[in-house]
DNA sequence: ATCCTTGCAAAGCATTTGCAGTCAC
DNA sequence: GTGACTGCAAATGCTTTGCAAGGAT
């Protein structure tokens, strides 16, 4: 997307919840739309530093936090390590490697008739949303000689 | 299930990874197989205490993780706070509510093939495992006078 | 001019680790 | 008896926060 556009969106949604534009932000969120290996805060922290090159690590925390308070964002945590954030918002999927961490894109949509299905067991839950991923191992991490131990 | 027939479960998994049995990992696997709040490693600390006072937190931690380890408990982690472990090994899915940050259990499988579908498009992935949560108000925290923001 | 945002450093919190004593095997 | 496990306390690492200076509206 060019940076324009990118530029704008975030002038909008941050307008409409009453929060101001800043260089800060836009880096951030300018690296977020930009990426699809769902970096860590440190990680967007060290890619918009050549950027902006004063910008704090503090900062790109609040920054990532604005940005899914817009909706402009997902933060994905898993047990090990840190949070990872994506700034994708097509509808996909995600596909975690037991291995080496990292978390993929697929694209597509679940079907809604299981996810209603899934709704109606869930008596008197008030459904917003789901999440749904994959684990396994990626290409570079598939274990050599066939699978590797399965954890339930 | 009855305390003996959890005790022998976990013996057995243990000594099949080369590992002891101690009252400590039986008392933390009894609490976690007899609940179904998905505690978080405190509160497994705080129940498991009444039986065995001299017990300590790290110790709590340790033996959750030998019983995920094991298999015998899952790890549940979210943005907000501190990891839940679940000890219900049955097929099924978790609801949770974005006010009180509670876990609850849906009973059933999403169907297989939703899941070869998905499986087919992460290309050159090794799929392992899934995970599929439903997110949204539980029945004490959903709003009064209908849906509250809905966040993507 | 107002008050939101930044950057810095310090604090907070969940989780992990080192180690000596203890216990399961 | 041996090696694994516990409990304590200190350490680690991610994330948040308080506050004064700076910046967007």
């Amino acid at each position: 997307m060019l940076r324009e556009n990118t530029d704008l969106q975030l002038r909008r949604a941050l307008q409409s919840s009453g929060q101001r534009f800043t260089e800060q932000r836009a880096a951030v969120y300018r690296y977020l739309a930009s990426t699809d290996i769902h970096p860590t805060a440190d990680e967007v922290f060290l890619a918009v530093r050549s950027d902006l090159d004063g910008i704090s690590l503090a900062t790109v925390y609040k920054s990532l936090e604005t940005l899914v308070g817009c909706g402009l964002a997902v933060k994905l945590s898993y047990s090990d390590s840190s949070a990872r954030y994506d700034g994708r918002m097509d509808p996909h999927y995600h596909s975690r490697c037991l291995a080496c961490g990292s978390v993929t894109d697929i694209p597509g949509e679940v079907a809604g008739s299981e996810i209603q299905s899934l709704s109606g067991k869930a008596t008197g839950f008030q459904v917003i949303g789901y999440s749904l991923e994959l684990t396994g191992y990626c290409t570079t991490c598939v274990p050599e000689g066939g699978p590797g131990p399965i954890h339930a």
